[in-house]
RNA sequence: UGGGGCGUCGUCAAGUGGUAAGACACAUGGUUUUGGUCCAUGCAUUCGGGGGUUCGAAUCCUCCCGCCCCAGCCA
């Protein structure tokens, strides 16, 4: 799938690929794959990589693989697994039956590591992690060979088997490559290519003792699935040598390794590590809390996949490390939501009107548009009567010059209402305004006034006499720093925290129509925002999650003075 | 004193020797029964800096500066 075809995005990837193309390299055949560890749950920047990767396979009409890298059942697990097939499928991207995991390629991993063993290219290693970093050098010194570099092949083989086999303890020996200890690539100081570790893993349960590194899974695992282009991020950079060197040795198809900047999102981090010690820490209630930016999260606040796809489209591709915005996709959220959202009349901090000469017992039903920006959505009935709500800002007694809300002798509209004048604020023993007495104008019924009269502001509003109290939860940036945890004062991530990042509302109130929304439905509550059912809604008491509030003219001149 | 990358508007980002796209943000007008949307306009004489090659350089050469990543039996 793939938003704003018309403006087809180039970037430096493409134009490798476009190369390779033109050459005919693997008869012009494009395989990519996403290839995530289920130790966790995608956010934002994994979808940076989804859609870069199956986008890829859709604009030249190659495949995409999905690809489980599950070679560490320690931190793995079968719920990761699902959770992660479901947050790519919502994005809206399908794999097919190509659903794989290097775990299906243990068997194929060992025999290759045979091979190398039988070719001298790997040895057992009897050193314990501690021994291995010691002789590993350090990023200016060249590392010292191991003693037991130089074991013969037949030995290698004998004890490596017998590691397979469960003779060892965990940790009593690895299996390394024998490439370089001076090499100034710390990667290709003979890095490990199998450790002895007693855990069940989630799909090959106790087969196994000895499990693969990453470095040595991965590169075989694309060049098992034939994939040609395989995409990573700008860390990997330091290990494509030995990506190269294990296929070389190997003999095997050889897919081309390519590194990108991976997404930074400003108010926000973006580590598996960070948003695990936000859950751990309480910080937010979840994985897919609102404010979080995994996809889960984001899904829970009300973002759309078209929307997220397009952010990733307008975010480009590149090498330079960058810090995106959140305004950007705070801009694509809105721009998706103004298209399709049913707009819908909310109060969030109601102040009382009384319109004196309407009369009592009676309630108007009221023509009011679902969607300006979709004449298909039609019309709705809103009730109104004799005493409504609206919100409490919308009122000042003591107004400034550029406020043309309601105020003391002022007249406004009540959006597809009527015209009413504020004839006096009703204030109790401390001052405070309590309510508000009004008159109307019959004659402007639906918002508009037969003499042609202009009135400053529409308002949004809601009958006290036909309405339906909600919860709602209004958001806002995680953190008060735009780079939490890119800061070199000695402060970190959690130091700028947001105490304010959640708001929750209970006693807001609605057009009834909403008592009839499903959990993830979306609406516009008029001149507020977008907001979304949240899971935990009810007929009954519906909450709604504010996704993104509406570009607010008013609020940035209120700020600048 | 090691290796690998990266520096183009406030933020992303095109550009690949022919004279700086686009988006967001920001600003100003217009339309408007959402201070929303939409529309119009403005917003890098210059591409981290110096030197060089060339009729011509963000693009080529050279030196310098700055930033990021790497010393898991993690991925």
């Amino acid at each position: 799938m793939r938003d704003d075809s018309s403006k087809p995005v180039s970037n430096f990837i493409k134009h490798i690929i476009d190369e390779d193309i033109k050459n005919g390299k693997n008869d012009g055949r494009i395989h990519t794959r996403f290839p995530p560890e289920p130790n966790g749950y995608l956010h934002i920047g994994h979808a940076k990589s989804i859609c870069l990767n199956f986008g890829i396979a859709v604009d030249y009409s190659g495949l995409c693989n999905l690809r489980f890298d599950d070679t560490n059942p320690d931190r793995e697990e079968l719920k990761y697994v699902a959770a992660i097939t479901e947050d790519v499928h919502w994005l809206g991207f399908s794999w097919e039956n190509r659903e794989y995991y290097a775990s299906d390629y243990f068997e194929q991993l060992y025999g290759y590591a045979i091979e190398l063993i039988k070719k001298g290219r790997a040895y057992v290693c009897d050193l314990n992690s501690d021994e291995i970093r010691q002789h590993r050098g350090t990023l200016t010194e060249a590392g010292q060979e191991s003693p037991y570099r130089n074991r013969p092949a037949d030995e290698n083989l004998d004890i490596f088997m017998r590691m397979r086999a469960g003779e060892f303890e965990d940790g009593a020996r690895t299996l390394r490559a024998k490439i370089d200890m001076s090499s100034g690539n710390i990667n290709m100081r003979d890095p490990v290519i199998y450790r002895i570790q007693r855990s069940t893993h989630h799909r090959t349960g106790d087969q196994w003792c000895i499990y693969p590194m990453y470095d040595y899974a991965h590169c075989i695992s694309d060049s098992i699935e034939k994939i040609t282009h395989s995409l990573c991020t700008l860390e990997f950079e330091d290990h494509r040598p030995l990506y190269d060197w294990f296929l070389d040795e190997i003999g095997v198809f050889h897919p081309q390794q390519i590194e990108f900047a991976r997404l930074n999102l400003s108010y926000t981090v973006m580590s598996k590590r960070k948003l695990l010690q936000l859950v751990n820490g309480g910080h937010v209630k979840g994985w897919d809390d609102p404010r979080m930016p995994t996809i889960a999260g984001l899904r829970r606040r009300g973002y759309t996949p078209e929307s997220i796809r397009i952010f990733c489209d307008r975010i480009g591709v590149a090498k330079a490390d960058s810090t995106v915005d959140m305004a950007l996709l705070e801009y694509c959220v809105r721009e998706d939501l103004n298209k399709r959202a049913p707009r819908i009349m909310t109060v969030l901090h109601p102040l009382k009107i009384v319109i004196l000469n309407y009369p009592h017992d009676t309630i108007e039903e009221l023509d009011a548009v679902n969607n300006p920006e979709d004449e298909s959505a039609g019309t709705r009935k809103v009730p109104f009567s004799r005493e409504i709500y609206i919100e409490r800002d919308d009122f000042m007694e003591d107004p400034p010059k550029k406020f043309f809300r309601l105020a003391p002798g002022r007249e406004i509209r009540l959006r597809y209402a009527y015209f009413i004048t504020c004839e006096k604020a009703v204030k109790n023993d401390r001052g405070e305004i309590v309510e508000l007495h009004c008159t109307y104008d019959p004659a402007t019924r639906g918002g508009d006034a037969p003499d042609g009269r202009k009135v400053k502001a529409t308002l949004h509003w809601v009958s006290a006499e036909k309405f339906i109290q909600t919860e709602v939860r209004l958001y806002s940036h995680l953190f008060t720093e735009a780079e939490p945890d890119s800061r070199k004062d000695g402060t970190e991530f959690r130091d700028y925290l947001n105490p304010e990042s959640l708001e929750v509302l209970t006693d807001c109130y609605a057009e009834p129509s909403l008592s009839s929304s499903k959990p993830g439905e979306h609406f516009q509550f008029e001149r507020l925002g977008y907001f979304c059912v949240d899971p935990e809604s009810s007929p009954e008491r519906p909450v709604l999650n504010r996704t993104v509030t509406l570009r607010d003219t008013w609020a940035k001149i209120k700020n600048k003075n």
